[in-house]
RNA sequence: GGUCCCGUAGCUCAGGUGGUCAGAGCGCGCGGCUGAUAACCGCGAGGUCGGAGGUUCAAGUCCUCCCGGGACCA
């Protein structure tokens, strides 16, 4: 019988489906997005501009978590911002030039396997397309590379031909995963470093450095790749555990009847040796050995040289190491060379003998001190790191280790040192050393000349530190002490690499005396024919066509040239899209957000700001904010042999891409972060309980049509709009703010009170309630609002869920994504805090009865759902007033069939608590079979007078306001 | 080796300048509902705030050292 009424009930319906099938669903979204031109619109709109600028990934391979991360969290705030009003730039970036993949292009055979992987994998029929294009231009390049060398110009053609392809390919790749995460922006606009526009307007930024003076040739030893066959910039070194020999020999006083002890753990350098450094601070002692020579070394490292090398013998001297400075000694290895002795700082006697051997070649402090002393910079090795004829010519005794490398020539040192008589003693040393960041191969030190970007050249170096300071927002605020200390500490920016991948230096080298220059009219030339589409041109022109009329050389005025053809360190492709970019494309300059992880302070954050400063003469950024890496559950990082990587592409293969990004809006990014099931199993809750919730409000709003105005509606609902106008306000601050997981919290623990409470109480109003009263219409406006903001304030976060939301949301003149929607403010009418403070105490007063009604329910089987139960109470001190006031809705708050304010509550459990004396039983009378709750005086089976009114469609409010029982 | 950051319930996170700061949500356990139902509601149990010292009348909150993790630099 009762089942006849729930006909007459409005329960909630909607087609908006309970489980997303995110996988499935999600690229049908992103193809609305792309189809309805959706950015393009954002972009062309009027409006104030804001200006996100995306630091490019590099093109070889797919994307990682990390990645995901960051254009996750850039895609936030571009959506934030769009949705405020803004216009948006967003143009995504690739970074295409560089080591890696030339290096994937030489290395052929295991990039070819890589690409036939590729076809088996998930990727476009487009990109499988590309492979086979991309395979041949390889294969075409290997073996020409193979016949005439890598110095042929049209070797070097070739390799970069295909490493243009190769990095084509990648980069659609990577594109495809970026548009399956949901990144809105327009697909057709973006930028690669390898574009010809780019590297043409690169080429004039260097040609603009050139005339200002920046740039200049110097000649010093650098981190040096032996498998790269170039130098390094700081940004690609790493430093590793490796194991060293540990060598101690002696040099004889040319001066004194005394020999010095020296260490040194790269004994191939001794063929680069020119002095011996002592500290100017420290006291040295002259020790006599029982064969009766006499050994100089620091006082301080006594104990320790005795220990070490076993030496017994006694003291017969002392010296300062001031005394030292001019003494003459012979080389380490040939007899016909002097070694001066020289002072310098830091010399430490903690390690060796405090006595350092010293390689103006071969080391940086070597150099630097080398330069005092004016000594030769000798360094004869060539890039593969076999030594040079220059090592054996330098001496009417040599080694003979010409083409042999250095581990080989080391020995031959050694052997040399034995023959001596000056060998003392040879070891093993485990110390932390410096890799090639790609190979995880030692580097050497190895002098060249490089074209250098100088810092300090018309203060560029104290202007950055000062934009540091004063024109750039960092977030967090502790970023800040990283890119100071990386700008302050950094040395003169190495530009030059000597490879075929990336974008001329042009130099020009004078045939007649070798001198080699930068010539600004002869790279602006050059630039207009890269701008026309050749890439290639500096290797497929000839160099007449870019030398000015009569040009000669400054040096010794020659007039035959040759074209050099060293590249750009890929750091300075980057480094100068803020201009190539942002300027070039006419975007704007600066940026307003740069937003990358925080090894870029001394990466991309600090090359961009050394082109910007010294180019526009301001940093190119006004916001730049950081986040962490990405770890596996147990906090460690993530690597192939710990077998612990969470792959995005799986991640949002198997839940989706707004489950992915929702868990990128719930961790604290500023920190390292971490993922794994568990993390995503919780961030699927949440999502499921999010949508659930969109789907609560579309299912009762079906048959919605226009907001109540405000003064009609009732007290809950009235506070429900004001919590939501605080909720949205708060919202708004921490987009701002960028503290995304604030945002969510805060959005989550909403949609959890709204769920558990507001939806609840209002479930008898909705469903039974005449479906076009006030009472029901008031609810609806309520719920209205809360489903829009909702989905407004989502929208970034999870935009393929809001935007399905939204194509089911009743709401009025609403633009066709949800992307181009404004989110604009509330009306401020809608904040009430005195409803709030009036709700605040009636929630808590709720949570002091419940656990009665628990027992009832639980302990002693008296009631099972809420609304049979009753509630008697005893109020105490003022609370009683505020009950009264709310008198009539008191039973929908508290979610009972009856709610009796009494001088004598009377029931089968009690509270005493806090707001007043609680007493709970089971409701009296009868249930109504239609709306199921309890009506004290109505006869069995019938309907009661609420629903009876609501049968025959009338509006009762008016009633109920004056009379509680009517709820 | 140096510098910096992090370490609060199983998970993700809150806890300005030291004094109800031991919290939230989820998960878990127990119960209800079956008119949001592969949903929804209620109640409850979980933490010596990484460890050890110290400063203080009082310390997740300040200092030192140690352990674990991460980053940067040499």
């Amino acid at each position: 019988m009762a089942k006849d009424y729930k006909d007459t009930l409005n329960m909630p319906r909607t087609d908006f489906p309970m489980r997303g099938r995110l996988p499935k669903r999600e690229p049908l979204f992103q193809r609305k997005w792309e189809e309805k031109g959706v950015f393009k619109r954002l972009k062309e709109r009027e409006a104030p501009l804001f200006i996100l600028h995306d630091g490019p990934p590099y093109s070889n391979g797919h994307i990682h978590i990390g990645h995901a991360l960051n254009k996750a969290l850039k895609d936030f705030v571009v959506r934030y911002k769009a949705l405020r009003g803004y216009r948006v730039s967003f143009v995504l970036g690739w970074d295409n030039h560089g080591m890696p993949i030339e290096k994937a292009v030489l290395d052929s055979k295991k990039t070819l396997k890589r690409l036939k992987n590729l076809l088996k994998e998930k990727v476009s029929d487009e990109v499988k397309g590309m492979v086979e294009d991309v395979v041949s231009s390889i294969d075409e390049a290997i073996k020409a590379k193979e016949e005439r060398g890598f110095e042929d110009p049209e070797v070097k053609r070739l390799i970069r031909e295909a490493s243009r392809k190769y990095a084509a390919l990648w980069v659609e790749v990577q594109k495809e995963e970026f548009k399956r995460l949901g990144v809105l922006t327009d697909w057709e606009d973006i930028y690669l470093t390898m574009d010809p526009e780019i590297e043409a307007k690169e080429t004039e930024v260097l040609a603009k450095f050139t005339e200002e003076g920046y740039i200049y040739r110097g000649y010093m030893p650098l981190p040096w790749s032996r498998e790269s066959q170039s130098a390094l910039a700081m940004a690609e070194i790493e430093y590793y555990e490796k194991e060293s020999p540990s060598l101690w020999f002696l040099a004889k006083s040319l001066d004194n009847d005394y020999y010095i002890l020296v260490w040194t753990t790269t004994p191939w350098t001794l063929f680069g040796n020119r002095a011996f450094a002592f500290s100017p601070g420290m006291e040295y002692v002259l020790f006599r050995l029982p064969d009766g020579r006499t050994v100089v070394f620091s006082a301080e490292a006594l104990d320790r040289i005795r220990e070490t090398l076993g030496w017994e013998g006694e003291v017969v001297g002392r010296k300062k190491g001031t005394e030292f400075e001019g003494e003459k000694f012979q080389h380490p290895l040939f007899k016909d060379r002097v070694s001066p002795g020289i002072l310098a700082d830091f010399v430490s006697a903690e390690e060796g003998s405090g006595i350092v051997h010293i390689a103006p070649g071969h080391g940086k402090e070597d150099y630097e001190i080398g330069k005092v002393y004016g000594l030769e910079v000798f360094s004869p090795v060539d890039e593969r790191g076999n030594f040079t004829k220059e090592a054996d010519e330098q001496t009417a005794h040599p080694l003979n280790v010409v083409g042999l490398s250095i581990e080989e020539g080391g020995k031959r040192a050694i052997e040399r040192l034995k023959e001596l008589g000056t060998f003392v003693k040879l070891g093993k040393i485990r110390h932390s050393y410096p890799h090639d960041w790609r190979y995880k191969k030692p580097l050497i030190f190895r002098a060249t000349s490089q074209w250098f970007l100088s810092l300090d050249h018309k203060d560029l170096r104290e202007r950055a530190l000062k934009a540091i300071l004063n024109d750039v927002k960092w977030h967090p605020p502790e970023s800040i002490n990283r890119i100071y200390a990386s700008v302050k500490e950094r040395p003169d920016w190495v530009l030059s690499r000597q490879r075929a991948w990336g974008v001329f230096i042009p130099a020009v080298k004078c045939e007649d005396c070798g001198w080699e220059t930068l010539v600004p009219e002869v790279m602006h030339r050059l630039a207009e024919d890269i701008r026309a589409g050749n890439s290639d041109a500096w290797l497929t022109e000839p160099l007449d066509r870019y030398l000015p009329e009569g040009f000669k050389c400054e040096k010794c005025g020659g007039t035959r040239f040759s074209k050099r053809y060293d590249i750009l360190d890929v750091w300075f492709d980057s480094g100068s899209t803020c201009i190539t970019v942002l300027k070039g494309r006419n975007i704007g300059y600066p940026a307003d957000v740069y937003l990358e992880g925080w090894d870029q302070h001394r990466g991309w954050f600090n090359a961009s700001l050394m082109v910007g400063m010294a180019y526009e003469g301001k940093a190119p950024y006004r916001t730049v904010i950081t986040h962490g890496f990405v770890l596996d559950e147990e906090g460690r990082a993530m690597s192939k042999s710990l077998g612990n990587v969470v792959s995005p592409n799986e991640v949002i293969d198997k839940y989706g891409a707004d489950v992915l990004r929702l868990w990128v809006a719930s961790v604290e990014y500023t920190q390292d972060v971490r993922i794994g099931e568990e993390i995503l199993k919780r961030v699927v809750d949440a999502y499921r309980k999010i949508r659930n919730t969109f789907r609560y409000l579309l299912s009762n709003l079906y048959d919605f049509t226009d907001p109540l105005p405000l003064e009609e509606m009732l007290p809950s609902d009235r506070w429900a709009l004001s919590r939501l106008y605080g909720v949205m306000e708060e919202a708004k601050r921490l987009y701002e703010a960028y503290e995304f997981n604030r945002l969510y919290r805060l959005l989550y623990n909403y949609v959890v009170e709204l769920s558990s409470f507001y939806f609840e109480s209002l479930k008898d109003r909705l469903y039974t309630w005449a479906p076009q009263g006030r009472g029901r219409r008031s609810a609806q406006t309520a719920l209205y609002y809360i489903l829009q903001q909702l989905l407004l304030a989502f929208s970034p976060i999870i935009p393929h869920t809001t935007e399905e939301a939204w194509e089911y949301a009743p709401i009025k003149d609403k633009p066709e994504s949800i992307a181009l929607a404004l989110w604009e403010d509330l009306p401020k009418e809608f904040k009430d805090e005195a409803l709030e403070r009036d709700f605040a105490l009636l929630l808590n007063m709720r949570e002091e009865v419940y656990p009665a009604l628990e027992v009832l329910r639980r302990d002693r089987k008296l009631i099972g759902q809420n609304l049979d139960a009753r509630i008697e109470v005893k109020p105490k001190g003022e609370y009683g007033r505020l009950l009264e006031r709310y008198l009539p809705y008191l039973k929908e708050i508290f979610g009972v069939s009856q709610f009796v304010i009494s001088g004598e509550p009377t029931g089968d459990e009690k509270v005493d608590g806090e707001y007043g004396l609680w007493a709970v039983s089971h409701a009296k009378g009868n249930k109504c079979p239609r709306c199921w709750m309890w009506w004290e005086d109505l006869p069995e089976g019938e309907v009661c007078p609420k629903c009876a009114a609501a049968l025959k469609g009338e509006d009762h409010l008016q009633r109920v306001e004056t009379d509680a029982d009517m709820l």
